[in-house]
DNA sequence: GCCAACGTTGGC
DNA sequence: GCCAACGTTGGC
């Protein structure tokens, strides 16, 4: 099971917004880098955990545990023709671009993790989050990151694992 | 508002 | 294929 971090400027969609969402669940979409593409397509399964990150904002910081409850899949799905309707003379169907997952709120942090208390913990000093020109906007955290995270959010370790109800 | 870092674009 | 210019991200 891994860990991801998920990063959204709150004055587009924030943990209000994902709050108020239907089930407190959304399509992450909207990722146009191709790395972080990578990632949603290949990578992220379903039931890893995602932490939310807010950025470009007052006080940038983790605010939530996620979780994946659908791997990655095509934004705009293309309409699959059946392989024996297609003329040998037509194109392979493109492969699509971009890609979303479907992440759902599994726990709030009782208060946000600010990048000054990165700095203080050990296993946060060297993240990629906290180093200056990340643009990656879906990355992929270290079991030690993560678990730092939820300790400076005073979350119960057991809720990386057992949030699933 | 400033600046650093990175990705993309386009001329050659 | 190189690289300069430019645009975007994002912290401070």
């Amino acid at each position: 099971m891994n860990v991801w971090l998920f990063k959204t400027e709150p004055s587009t969609f924030g943990l209000d917004d994902l709050r108020a969402a239907p089930g407190a669940t959304t399509s992450w979409d909207g990722v146009r880098n191709y790395q972080a593409r990578n990632f949603l397509r290949d990578r992220i399964a379903l039931g890893d955990r995602g932490i939310l990150y807010h950025s470009s904002c007052a006080v940038p910081a983790a605010v939530a545990l996620l979780e994946v409850v659908r791997a990655g899949y095509p934004e705009t799905p293309s309409l699959p023709s059946a392989p024996s309707r297609r003329p040998a003379s037509a194109p392979e169907p493109e492969r699509p671009v971009w890609y979303a997952v479907d992440v759902h709120l599994l726990l709030p942090f009782p208060h946000p993790v600010t990048r000054p208390a990165m700095r203080e913990h050990p296993d946060l000093i060297h993240s990629r989050l906290l180093q200056r020109g990340n643009r990656l906007s879906v990355l992929p955290l270290s079991a030690k990151e993560a678990q730092a995270i939820l300790d400076l959010a005073d979350v119960d370790p057991a809720a990386i694992r057992d949030a699933t109800k």
